[in-house]
DNA sequence: TGGCAGTATATGTATATGCATCTAATTGAG
DNA sequence: CTCAATTAGATGCATATACATATACTGCCA
């Protein structure tokens, strides 16, 4: 290898800090933190809450169904729910199908949900303040967007 | 619980819809498969690429300071340099302490960083593409406001 | 000089993430 | 009606993520 196509090299790289996906996942890991933090007397993540809100949201939906709307895959979800219903915050009831299984919140998943949502708020005003409001409102479009227009692309 | 209760919580779980956690959590996942997919000729991961790229642009960084650098906590950034050392991509180097450890690219490392780079550019225009150049150029510029701003306050 | 506070990194545990693959159940073509 | 293709979900494996804690080292102060 010579100097130039070291110093080439170099330049590359300057340029590839640039990285969208880099800098999507640099704010998920600086967020994911604010959230956390903020429910942690909840005694649920950030990534759980969300879970817990979009179950409560579709009443009685399939895996598959609630892995799309989530932009995750199938086998990341079912994993996901699995220590949420140890915890007793959401059960799981046959569907219609014997192959599939339908998701519910509990009793103590509703009663956890209404404790997390002052503290969510809280930590959803944070955001809003770092960036003001019009420019978290767009923030969210932008991803939005984004999540969306890649999954069609592929 | 009541009737009213429960559609109190609904109104409350549409609102928690709209949050930014989330967000930029499902935008991560879609960018992350996007940049996955297209650095698969290259046999790394975008979480890898953008590790080795900041190890190239800072020669022998701590893994403290690379850690601060990337918004990731030490302990993280300790186990995902391990695949990347196994791999002969990256190697550990004694620091001026006997307690620190630099960081370095390998050649092998820088090879398959110099494969990376066009596949890299791939799908960075794809992101481009699906927003407009100027808005992705804002969207990186509001999420690393972001990730500062949130790491400061706390 | 001896020990203690602080620093740099690694490890134990738990969740999050996705691909390849497996099992079970359903559906559809012949 | 039978069997192959499809669909729903779970599991094995590997990586990503972070907190609490352990380990090793440094530096300072009594």
């Amino acid at each position: 290898m010579t100097e130039t196509d070291h110093d080439e090299l170099l330049d590359h790289l300057r340029e590839a800090a640039g990285c969208s996906g880099l800098a999507v996942r640099k704010a998920a890991r600086a967020v994911g933190q604010l959230y956390d933090d903020a429910l942690a007397p909840a005694g649920i993540k950030g990534t759980q809450f969300s879970l817990l809100a979009a179950v409560g949201l579709t009443s009685k939906t399939s895996v598959s169904a609630l892995a799309d709307s989530l932009v995750m895959d199938r086998t990341t979800l079912s994993r996901n729910l699995q220590p949420l219903v140890r915890a007793g915050l959401l059960k799981m009831a046959p569907g219609r199908d014997r192959r599939e299984r339908r998701v519910a919140l509990t009793e103590e998943g509703r009663s956890t949900l209404r404790t997390a949502l002052p503290l969510w708020r809280q930590a959803q005003a944070r955001i809003a303040d770092a960036l003001g409001e019009g420019r978290a409102a767009r923030l969210r479009g932008d991803l939005a967007w984004l999540a969306r227009s890649v999954l069609v692309k592929s």
